[in-house]
DNA sequence: ATAAAACGATTACACTTGTAATACAATACT
DNA sequence: AGTATTGTATTACAAGTGTAATCGTTTTAT
């Protein structure tokens, strides 16, 4: 059904990491998060949280004296929005070919692709009837 | 070594994928392949064209009375670069929790899954000393 | 109670991107 | 040769992004 998610910007993206890993935080508790990740100055992290507020991407607490902030979206929908259409826009579509590309480029080690093969062994998806449309 | 790619926009991604399927092309052949794709007039996918040669992307060849323009960037190096940053964007870093995300999203057919599986077998690479850091 | 510090709201500003249109030059048609 | 057409160059313009700073208001520490 994934209703639509906004779109989320690269930087905008760092801030819902930190989101995602825990939440509701103040701005002051993200801005330490990503103190050694990245050089924002706090302001400019405030800002990406007051846009995602307005993009309605995470919502806030107002209740307290400091305002907390959440995510309104899970982190795997945001995330399969945005691979479907990169996939699409890169690659044509196909998963396939960017799987490809990592193994001919061999920037997987020999444990990423045993660890890859038995992901998708144990995916012996247990969904006969569950015909899901295309 | 991958140079560092210009950063390449959602939309001229369009532009790119034509010239890479053959080239060198007139703007105009750009814009009839464009044409079912994608609706935009001309004159904008002449500005896409100008901006990728601005962006060094694309060349121009102008030696004769109608240029012609051309990848300066294989479509490789590019899917690389956009492939690496959006992983480590998105995903934290890894392809795997990338696939893991499709497995169970289940937007991947049997069939597919059993291509990726060919995919990894077939990577028996033959490179045991070529120990390229990590 | 004041002064300092923290928080929140508003404003800034240049660059990129999407989406063209206008102006000028070279070609092509009549 | 003159006019229409096509190609190239320049310009436009709003929304989104990266990256903050300023201005009040509320807390907090002295």
């Amino acid at each position: 059904m994934s209703k639509n998610v906004p779109r989320i910007s690269e930087a905008e993206w760092e801030v819902m990491n930190i989101l995602w890993k825990k939440s509701p935080q103040t701005a002051n508790e993200v801005i330490l998060a990503l103190q050694d990740k990245i050089d924002w100055k706090p302001k400019t992290i405030r800002t990406m949280l007051d846009r995602l507020v307005q993009k309605k991407v995470v919502g806030v607490n107002k209740d307290q004296k400091v305002y907390t902030f959440f995510p309104l979206y899970s982190q795997d929908e945001c995330q399969q929005a945005e691979a479907k259409s990169f996939i699409k826009r890169i690659y044509g579509g196909t998963l396939k070919s960017l799987l490809v590309q990592f193994m001919e480029e061999d920037s997987l080690t020999e444990e990423d692709i045993n660890e890859l093969k038995s992901i998708l062994e144990n995916s012996k998806k247990e969904k006969p009837a569950t015909n899901k449309n295309k």
